[in-house]
DNA sequence: ATATTCTACAACCAAATGGTTGTAGATCAG
DNA sequence: CTGATCTACAACCATTTGGTTGTAGAATAT
């Protein structure tokens, strides 16, 4: 995963509406006009909000006859869940590194 | 935890050279100038990322002489990975609800 | 055949972002 | 005391972002 990968999955998720939209598509399935009909915002903003969580792995699109069926894609979750983790793991080796330190001194 | 936090918090993340900074100062304590001294930008642009981390509770400053000495804070972390968890919540359940159908069907 | 619906995309705008240089206040070293 | 170092912050600039309206094509409904 490139730095760019990780840049647009983070930045995905850093804003409120494309975290609705990703909750939502989750849950149940929703063309690109029954989302934008959720929100004060114009079709068309939506319809790049889906954009942007598309390029980042969050969402899955899949035409189906006029119609464009938005579902939500774990792929870009799992990655981002695994990114944390590495960070996690760093701060666990520090807790333990220090847990030594005190245990030696 | 309000939007605009968890905004803040993943836009935090969305940038490779504040990522860096995270590990760094996870691993060991820097000082602002020690930290731009690492990367190809002005001081300016790399205190700038210390805000942003800041901001976000992923690092915290504290002052030391005329340095400011810059160390991770777990709570940033801890917050971003519960809020995926959620997300992931919500996977299992949509998984569940799936396996449940598929039982009684 | 015609009108409607759904989507994509261009063009535009204001605000935010990521960078720069420059300035000034604190602290430390000689 | 003086000079060097570290930090904060302002001002500026180019690009990106999140929104808008408008246009056009494809699929559906009447």
């Amino acid at each position: 995963m490139s730095d760019a990968d990780v840049d647009r999955l983070f930045q995905a998720f850093a804003d409120a509406t494309r975290r609705d939209i990703v909750r939502r598509v989750t849950v149940a399935e929703y063309s690109v006009s029954g989302l934008a009909a959720l929100y004060a915002m114009s079709f068309a903003a939506v319809q790049k909000h889906v954009v942007v969580l598309e390029r980042a792995s969050l969402v899955i699109k899949e035409k189906r006859g006029r119609e464009q069926i938005v579902r939500g894609n774990h792929e870009g979750l799992q990655k981002a869940r695994r990114l944390l983790d590495e960070y996690e793991a760093i701060w666990r080796r520090r807790v333990d590194r220090i847990a030594d330190i005190l245990a030696e001194g």
